[in-house]
DNA sequence: CTGAAAGCGCTTACAG
DNA sequence: CTGAAAGCGCTTACAG
């Protein structure tokens, strides 16, 4: 006999399929003896249940949205792609996807977008975006109608979410920090350049701090200069840099913590220092492959969106169905890419 | 109206179910026309079919066998519970994983192990084993009886092995030598200790050859000792760095690249040079965690034990259906892993 | 070359 | 508190 099925426990222990059904779901109604006799039968005949079949059989449809800021960051094309190939993925998991765009670093818009769908309908949102007083109370309505929510790639720890999705931001600066002080190594004392988009982005704060910290921690005694803003401008980040790299003759590194790269690598190309800065940064981006392959850039710090998003629709789901998720399953990695390890273009290694 | 269904297509293309079925899947024995009329209403209301569904009704087993060599590795233990849990996941998707244990380094007995299968009943096999031509004889014999055949960790290219599952070993031996160059930096021109498990192993000389290609373009000079062959003997392996160590004092840097880290571990510590030399090893085993944490080791090169299991079992899958596979889809990605982006004791970060 | 009917393993109203 | 029957979306013999 094959794996045993419903029908095998309702045999084992003399009931019908419903009351079969209602015992593994846990459903009420449900004689004690009754229920104690099928567990029983489920336990004799080691019972694991198709969820598959159980799925098809009940026809769930899980809505999920995400909400991310307009622009055109590669990184964020990436994360659209990963969530655009998770939905045709997971249609036959029954999970269905959208994308709602808000104007980047405008409270009020995000707001408003969360306030919509409260209306709509969605049993589940993750939200990617700044943490402001108006963005938690928007949280938390969501919350208190019911709606699951996980934040995206940055957190929003004031409000109830259900959880964060991302990497360990302090963790992340940290690593950049022990890369940096390693593979300056032969320079004693010098300086290093950072980058944030905004001093106000909670995941760029934490990376700071840890990029501060593993410095302190390390040995070649380099000192970070005061962040600057590139606000997901290009140019305003090769500007930036230049001005840097000019006012500062012994800089002997860069620290790319958010967006801006292109900049950077221009700016580091001009000044003739290509290969001879160490340059790290985050995301592994068509421009980062490009820098790394290139040789302006050493090391990239990076999460991977497919991850990301997969870990969102499974907590998500979790939290919709009432289901316990194992944290330490959902937690996603600090990647470290370098020439040596750069996979190849096709993006996910491993598939959905 | 939701999802189109196979009823619906019928219904538009004016045939029965049974019809459907047959374009969908291909099979012979249909009118031209009526291929092209499904098609049509399959285009028209663009249909996609639910593979579980399809999965549920069609009942197909794949019996996958995974051969791995006996000895208590602790990289061998994760690769085990790896199958393990990918088996439990597993049999809601039809795949029945087993493991068959061959002593360590005895080609005929893995020849043996293969032929064996020749007549049990297995689609597909994963081999993990030195390569050799009795072992590559057994594979070919098992291509020609129709069994799918991949290649784990270790490769057998001489074979005609349908898909070699692991990383590549050249990038990952260059990675480790590029980094072994920048946390050496600080010293100039110092020595490397390397280990190995055999010098026969391929994905042993593989590591070798990246990694002296890369101290070669490093910066800082460093050069590169005859392999010292650990032979999965933490003893021998303590006893073989405790005499180099001694032998060489300019040794700035040990290459653990096969097993053997306790006994590389021990001898560093026991010549009070933790911390101080340079240590890199491969697959994050709790034994490498606590390294790191502790700071005898600087860097983890690592592969994913999960992310093979489910693309050995992916790629398997495959060629028993003759369906296509994105390879690209199918690397295994070298990891690099500090002690500052250790991920959680969890060991998957990412689920089935 | 084509179709009606039963079935995969589970769930869901609807009766009782 | 419990069960018989229909159905989820697909596939598979078996007839014709």
């Amino acid at each position: 006999m094959g794996k045993p099925t419903v029908h095998d426990i309702a045999k084992e222990a003399g009931v019908s399929l419903a009351t079969v059904d209602r015992v593994l779901n846990e459903r009420p109604g449900v004689r004690d003896r009754t229920v104690q006799r099928v567990r029983a039968a489920v336990e004799r005949l080691g019972y694991v249940r198709d969820l598959h079949a159980a799925n098809l059989a009940r026809q769930r449809q899980y809505r999920f949205a995400f909400l991310l800021p307009e622009g055109d960051s590669q990184f964020l094309e990436m994360l659209r792609a990963a969530i655009a190939e998770a939905a045709g993925g997971l249609t036959t998991d029954r999970a269905l996807l959208t994308v709602r765009d808000v104007a980047l670093d405008d409270p009020l818009a995000l707001a408003r977008a969360l306030a919509a769908l409260e209306r709509a309908e969605v049993d589940g949102v993750a939200v990617m975006g700044t943490e402001t007083p108006m963005i938690r109370d928007a949280i938390d309505r969501l919350k208190a109608r019911g709606t699951a929510v996980v934040t995206l790639v940055t957190d929003q720890p004031q409000s109830h979410r259900d959880h964060f999705i991302g990497i360990d931001n302090v963790a992340a600066g940290r690593t950049a920090g022990k890369l940096m002080d390693r593979f300056c190594a032969p320079r004693q004392a010098g300086r290093v350049a950072v980058l944030v988009a905004s001093t106000y982005a909670r995941d760029m704060a934490e990376r700071r701090l840890g990029f501060d910290r593993a410095l302190a921690a390390g040995r070649t005694g380099l000192r970070a200069l005061p962040s600057l803003e590139g606000r997901n401008d290009p140019r305003r980040a090769e500007a930036l840099i230049a001005g840097t790299l000019a006012a500062h003759p012994d800089i002997v590194g860069v620290y790319c913590a958010g967006a801006g790269l292109r900049g950077v690598a221009r700016a580091v190309r001009a000044a003739g220092r290509a290969g001879d800065l160490t340059v790290i940064s985050h995301e592994l981006t068509p421009h980062a492959r490009a820098a790394l392959e290139e040789g302006v850039l050493d090391v990239v710090i990076s999460q991977n969106v497919g991850h990301l998003v997969r870990s969102a629709v499974r907590v998500l789901r979790a939290e919709c169905d009432g289901a316990p998720l194992i944290a330490s399953q959902e937690t996603i990695r600090i990647e470290i890419v370098l020439k040596e390890n750069l996979p190849g273009p096709a993006g996910e290694e491993e598939g959905p």
